[in-house]
RNA sequence: GCGCGCGUGGUGAAAUGGCAGACACGCCAGACUUAGGAUCUGGUCCCGUAAGGGGUGGAGGUUCAAGUCCUCUCGUGCGCACCA
């Protein structure tokens, strides 16, 4: 195609031109703004005073520096922040926008093991590569500030911090983290190494032998939010239990503050629901059971201690580590006896079904399936009644959920309903549902039957004194439950940040902060082991240490930890960082951290944090859960000055590939031009067409093949398809991937219609938040629009260069021009502070087509639209503003920091409104009325009306609604 | 199964309870052109020659007035999934 414009020069001239002036430089307080930079002469007053102006601090999720490069999802949130950038900066803020890289992570290693190459060395062509598509396309990022998770001067602050985790203990007295050195010791405790063991089992980083999730396929442990169904997110591959010793950190602990603190940020609800439901919280209490026979006692969690009468039996996850004790003749023989206590077919001793349990990955436990288990042989004593109830072992019990064990109400539960049927074990109803609901298996609330002392109680009523009744006895209490689990941080990894441990006779010891960065050693071979075994077991020297013992002074052969942090580490704070990217003294410094996460001017008085953060839904859940973790722990330091790290989080919806047709026989259909089809031009192959048949549940007769050229016919441009007319065509929209040969590669459509276009067009697509098409034409219509946009000031010569054109006058606005203009800077300024893009741009195009039919442009005009435009399409404006300063005599400085146009509202005044006639609510005629007419003249205006009149026939108005300045509704 | 979101032209989509379909793609017609995959102008929800009527997945309801609010239902997307 035809440029439209000369982007091609344009887009370059200016990303140099920003790049050689450093023109989005953000700066901290305390630092000097050259008077040579355009962000000092914006500031002169503030300056000279040594104060920053008000802050905006607007983030991406910075990428993972992928070997494919840019995908044009990524653009899409990058555009939006971009855009608000650009327009902060031109109201006035002093606007961080930074970028980054996430450069750790498995799929790094594992490209680079393929490869025989260093991950250090993929990361930094990936880097490259990212950075230079980005450049391409004018984000106004502060490059100064760029950070990277694998470079040692960020990585020591990661560590860093994460000895503030490993060095801190949970006070839930104060529900905050402290020093471990004041974790309060018992008395009788005086033993060092005792202490060693107290602290050690305290602090919010800690070493656990519990089964973890080990992925033979990727050689490493996972935790429990990077498996999907059973398998690794990560390429999908089978992941076993296994207990293994494990780095954990104490995300437990702040569980409540995780779900309160929810409620100050400024969030879609949706993401907040997925995390609170992620988090699981459940009230309820702990019920303690004696075993008869025995000393020990099993306490379960229930949310519904009222359904306690109905206990009629136990079950233990197979897991649960009192069996050995309670079923000695169980364990490892089978049971005799069923528990009625006669005799019956042997099942399976209770070691052979905690084996059998071991081997069932997540996906044989699910829901629905017959469930199985085993006789303990054991009783239990239901404290409200002293019943015996039989103790079974069963897998649809969890045994990282509450204390692994539960008291089974058949009757309101709906698993135990179906293991006590399959086992023929007692249900007794001890909730009376609402009328007309079947009692047995009926699950919500109703009224307590058959249950002693709380019997005709409400269900909210019976739980609250069945636990007072517990809390009296000392056989219960109320407890609140999560589902979340701790976090699992040790991965068997070489390309990922090295644990700043050290292990001496079994004792871990952290390394001091003079002792960071911890830099892992350059293996030859870096590959995973296959075993449990950690990559950097193969550096000897690295691994091999003499230590000194900073309790007991005892000096001796020492080891590092091997294991590495996983991903999420590096991407819990580097919004901190961004702040402060080169401190060398301090992870940030605290003033600089005051002024980028708090609010600064008066009327953003309720924002805390990052201002403005954009990126995909997934990270919903796991990097925004384990970023508010850390920054909480930092908080309970005083290191940073906010309770919760970003303020507004916005979504951006995943871009699909280009619709494909779908074509059907035999439904109402009929042929149509496959010219919305990009790929389909005159070269196309066969192979070429995106067209494919596939089977359609409504019963369509199906095609059966894939199309081929033969099935298409060329009618004058437009392809047709040489099918049946009575066929059906359908149009859907696949995420883009290779396999489907869909993807879109930015680079191509910059090169094509230059990256203004590409911006623009992921702007006009639809809402940010909704998930939406791809679409070529799409592309080329906003590449039109920012053609008429450059010819409304430049008119093509002959030789094909563009010069300002005649109509371009230093001339007073037409007012009906003006009223357009200032219209379109209310609704661009409106539509950016909410995110609306896609309308913003809308109003431009009417204000361009407006324009386009005059004959006279005035340069003010010009240069106002112009100034709207330019956060959207950068590059093209600030050429043509600097075109329309030379037309005007004035004096040429950057768009960047030129300040945003104000509209006059003085000019938005209507002097005559149209008014919408309705009878019956149906719309009859308008008419022109003065604005702000009152109600009782435009209700006699309208009943003059002859149309109003005609469509009454005669009748006589029952009642008239008016509604000043928009209709009159008569109804007869 | 549970939770959340979404259903509007051929397509992407607009619409503080107040004229449904702005803006754009596509399509149709015209102008200019050696040419047009450039540009410009006009048209384009459905039925109907028209008057008029119908229309926002479906069925009800509230209201003078419903795409918008309520109830039910169907479809679809996402998330969670034996969490006691």
């Amino acid at each position: 195609m035809r440029r439209q414009y000369p982007f091609h020069e344009i887009e370059p001239k200016w990303q140099k031109f920003w790049d050689e002036q450093d023109s989005f430089r953000a700066w901290n307080p305390g630092e000097s703004v050259p008077e040579s930079h355009p962000f000092a002469s914006r500031h002169k007053d503030l300056l000279n005073t040594h104060n920053l102006p008000p802050k905006f601090y607007a983030l991406d999720m910075f990428p993972y520096p992928s070997g494919s490069g840019l995908h044009v999802g990524h653009p899409e949130g990058y555009t939006a922040t971009d855009i608000v950038s650009r327009y902060k900066r031109m109201r006035g803020f002093n606007v961080l926008h930074p970028m980054g890289w996430d450069a750790f992570g498995l799929p790094a290693e594992q490209f680079a093991v393929k490869n025989n190459l260093h991950p250090r060395v993929t990361t930094e062509k990936n880097v490259h590569t990212f950075k230079g598509q980005l450049k391409k396309l004018g984000f106004s990022y502060d490059w100064s500030r760029e950070i990277n998770t694998t470079d040692p001067a960020y990585y020591k602050w990661t560590q860093w911090i994460f000895l503030k985790l490993y060095n801190s203990w949970f006070d839930s007295s104060s529900n905050k983290a402290r020093p471990i050195e004041e974790l309060p010791i018992p008395n009788q405790m005086t033993d060092a190494s005792d202490i060693q063991k107290f602290r050690d089992d305290h602090r919010l980083a800690y070493v656990s032998e519990a089964p973890v999730n080990w992925c033979p396929a990727l050689g490493t442990v996972l935790a429990n939010e990077e498996i999907i169904e059973g398998k690794s997110e990560v390429g999908g591959h089978p992941v076993e239990r296994r207990p293994m010793r494990q780095w954990m950190l104490r995300i437990t602990a702040y569980a409540d503050r995780l779900i309160h603190d929810l409620d100050h940020v400024n969030w879609p609800e949706g993401i907040k629901m997925l995390q609170k439901n992620w988090i699981g919280r459940s009230e309820g209490a702990e019920v303690d059971f004696k075993i008869v026979g025995s000393d020990k006692i099993i306490t379960v969690f229930t949310t519904r201690p009222d359904t306690l009468f109905g206990a009629t039996y136990m079950v233990l996850a197979p897991e649960h580590g009192i069996l050995r004790d309670i079923s000695p003749t169980a364990y490892d023989a089978t049971v005799p006896l069923n528990w009625k206590g006669q005799e019956s077919t042997p099942q399976l001793s209770v070691a052979a079904y905690q084996k059998a349990a071991a081997k069932k990955s997540d996906q044989d436990r699910q829901l629905g399936k017959v469930k199985s288990g085993v006789f303990t042989g054991a009783y239990a004593v239901n404290p409200v009644n002293n019943a015996q109830i039989p103790i079974w072992i069963a897998d649809y019990v969890l045994s990282g959920y509450g204390t692994g064990a539960i008291m089974a109400v058949p009757a309101h539960d709906e698993r135990d309903l179906q293991f006590a049927q399959t086992f023929d074990l007692p249900i007794i109803q001890v909730v009376e549902p609402p009328a007309g609901q079947e009692s047995i298996g009926f699950i919500g609330y109703g009224t307590a039957v058959n249950s002693g002392f709380i019997d005709g109680l409400p269900t909210g009523d019976a739980k609250i004194k069945m636990i007072d009744w517990l809390e009296n006895k000392s056989v219960g209490r109320r407890m609140i439950n999560f589902k979340l689990r701790d976090w699992l941080f040790s991965r068997q990894r070489y390309w990922g940040e090295p644990f700043p441990i050290i292990w001496m006779n079994e004792r871990h010891f952290g390394l001091d902060d003079a002792d960071l960065p911890l830099i892992p050693p350059d293996l030859v071979d870096y590959k995973p082991t296959g075993t449990p075994e950690p990559p950097l077991s193969k550096a000897g020297d690295w691994v091999n240490i003499k230590f000194t013992n900073p309790y007991t002074r005892e000096v001796g052969e020492a080891r590092r930890e091997l294991n590495t942090m996983p991903q999420w580490a590096g991407s819990c704070w580097y919004y901190l960082r961004f702040t402060d990217a080169s401190n060398s003294k301090n992870f940030v410094g605290s003033e600089v951290e005051r002024y980028w996460m708090n609010s600064s001017s008066p009327d953003q008085s309720k924002v805390k944090g990052v201002d403005l953060y954009v990126g995909g839904t997934e990270h919903a859940v796991l990097h925004l859960l384990y970023a508010r973790f850390w920054h909480k722990v930092l908080f309970d330091y005083g290191l940073v000055s906010t309770p919760e790290p970003f303020y507004r989080l916005v979504n951006q919806g995943l871009i699909l590939g280009e619709t494909e047709l779908h074509v059907f026989e035999g439904a109402n259909g009929k042929a149509i031009s496959l010219t919305q089809l990009r790929d389909i031009d005159e070269e196309a192959t066969p192979e070429g067409l995106r067209l494919f048949a596939f089977e359609k549940a409504s019963g369509a007769k199906v095609i059966g093949r894939r199309l081929a050229a033969e099935d298409v016919e060329k009618k004058g441009e437009h392809f047709v398809l040489k099918v049946d007319p009575s066929i059906a065509v359908d149009g859907r929209s696949f995420k883009m991937s290779k396999s489907r040969g869909n993807v879109i590669n930015p680079d191509s459509v910059v090169e094509e219609f230059g990256a203004d276009a590409l911006r623009l067009f992921e702007m006009f697509m639809g809402p940010l938040e909704q998930v939406k098409p791809w679409n070529t034409k799409g592309v080329e219509g906003v590449y039109r629009f920012l053609g008429r946009a450059w010819r409304l000031i430049m008119e093509e010569k002959q030789d094909g260069s563009w010069d300002v054109s005649a109509k371009v006058q230093n001339v007073p606005a037409d007012p009906r021009i003006l009223k357009i203009l200032h219209e379109t800077i209310r609704k661009v300024s409106e539509d950016i502070e909410n995110l609306a893009f896609n309308t913003a741009i809308s109003q431009m195009m009417i204000f361009v087509n407006e324009m386009t039919a005059t004959e006279v442009k005035s340069v003010e005009v010009l240069k106002t639209f112009v100034q709207l435009l330019n956060p959207f399409a950068p590059h093209l404006t600030e050429e043509l503003w600097e075109i329309l300063n030379k037309v005007e005599g004035t004096h040429v400085a950057v768009l960047v920091y030129a300040p945003w146009p104000s509209y006059d509202a003085a000019l938005l005044v209507e002097f005559e409104v149209e008014i919408v006639l309705q009878v019956n609510g149906k719309l009859r005629d308008k008419m022109k009325v003065p604005v702000d007419l009152s109600s009782a003249e435009m209700e006699r205006l309208a009943l003059a009306n002859p149309r109003v009149a005609e469509m009454l026939a005669g009748r006589t108005p029952k009642k008239v609604i008016v509604v000043p300045n928009k209709l009159v509704n008569i109804v007869g």
